[in-house]
DNA sequence: CAGATTTGACCTAT
DNA sequence: ATAGGTCAAATCTG
């Protein structure tokens, strides 16, 4: 049983290798692939064994850890390497910010999330308004020709636009990259599709309303608004509106897992110019190959550019991307109640699966 | 051509 | 009355 905690410490020692020479790493995607496919490896094989051999509380090994951890946490810190790795890395806001929202559909995915935000080093929000800070400029333009056709449409229907005070709400703050393309809002793994955008009273930089692209296949209610902080033109703020169902859903059809993936990386976005779009799945950084069907990595993530704020112009897809999650990772590593029998195969999707995806989508 | 973004108008909560 | 949220036609893009 050693064996195996000797296996665990081992993936833990890559993972924080890996996090180490993220810095350096940062621009040479395939031996970022090359180390995330190590402690995939090395946390499979565990899983594999855990499952036919459990952990022995009574082992020497596990005993020691065990003692390790209380002294950690009696010295005020509670984690462990893999923890740290996590919590400083940013993923888990990320992944944190994802398992929220399947909490609310499903408890499945992850089993159990733990912690409040905070914890993880979002910035969790009140649910209340925001401050509104006295007025500003705004620029009021003509009205053009168009404008009568609109009336026209909009007064005949009998549309509801119920603003959903109650629903729940979830505000997050994420930093901005500081190089290259700032305008792109931050990544969080989902895909949405920009709706609207308005300049908010008091607020320097209009606000983007997003939905889920997934809002009309699977009646996905989850919507987002992001805004540029007044103060600090480097954060984002975030705020998440209603639930995910596009992807846990037992009613919807047979979809893949949730599109993309999210890799926040905070930290790394704030020094590292990214130009994946809200809706692209990985940042530039790293185009996960991992030797796997080939030709998706060389994906077009084109930066779109637009002068209005936090726009999502470049994000154009023909369908959605197919690259595996982070956070789809850090569950299979440990996740081990996962009902896949092969922890990689959910990790890499079979090119089944994306055809099956394909051809769900073409009805 | 399909799907995403833009943007002025409309609707609703406050 | 007004600010904020949403709609939907026009436009853009691959």
């Amino acid at each position: 049983m050693d064996d195996t905690i000797n296996s665990i410490l081992r993936g833990c020692r890559l993972a924080r290798d890996l996090e180490h020479n993220l810095p350096n790493l940062a621009n040479q995607p395939n031996l970022l692939a090359v180390s995330c496919e190590q402690i995939i490896q090395v946390f499979s094989v565990i899983r594999e064994r855990l499952r036919h051999n459990p952990l022995d509380a009574g082992s020497g090994r596990y005993r020691e850890m065990q003692e390790m951890r209380r002294s950690e946490v009696q010295a005020g810190s509670g984690s462990s390497n893999l923890e740290e790795w996590l919590k400083s890395s940013g993923y888990a806001q990320s992944i944190l910010q994802q398992t929220q929202c399947w909490a609310g559909t499903s408890g499945a995915r992850t089993g159990n999330t733990e912690g409040p935000m905070e914890a993880m080093g979002a910035v969790a929000m009140g649910e209340g308004p925001f401050v509104r800070l006295g007025g500003g400029g705004e620029e009021m333009q003509a009205p053009d020709v168009s404008s009568d056709r609109r009336r026209s449409a909009s007064s005949s229907s009998e549309r509801t636009r119920r603003r959903n005070s109650d629903a729940e709400k979830r505000t997050i703050r994420v930093p901005a990259p500081r190089m290259g393309n700032t305008e792109i809002p931050p990544e969080d793994g989902y895909t949405w599709r920009k709706y609207g955008q308005k300049e908010i009273l008091g607020s320097k930089f209009p606000r983007g309303y997003y939905r889920c692209t997934h809002q009309k296949l699977y009646h996905c209610p989850a919507k987002k608004q992001v805004q540029r902080l007044d103060n600090d033109p480097f954060t984002f703020e975030v705020m998440y509106r209603g639930d995910h169902t596009c992807h846990m859903s037992s009613t919807a059809p047979s979809i893949p897992p949730p599109p993309p993936a999210s890799l926040d990386m905070a930290p790394i976005a704030a020094t590292q110019p990214i130009s994946a779009s809200v809706s692209a799945p990985l940042p530039r950084w790293l185009p996960v190959d991992f030797g796997m069907g080939g030709a998706s990595g060389s994906r077009n993530m084109a930066v779109g550019g637009s002068e209005a704020g936090p726009s999502t112009s470049g994000s154009r897809r023909g369908k959605e991307a197919e690259y595996p999650l982070v956070a789809d990772l850090a569950d299979a590593m440990f996740n081990s109640g996962s009902s896949s029998t092969n922890s990689m195969d959910f990790i890499f999707p079979s090119s089944t699966e994306d055809k099956r995806e394909e051809d769900d989508k073409k009805d």
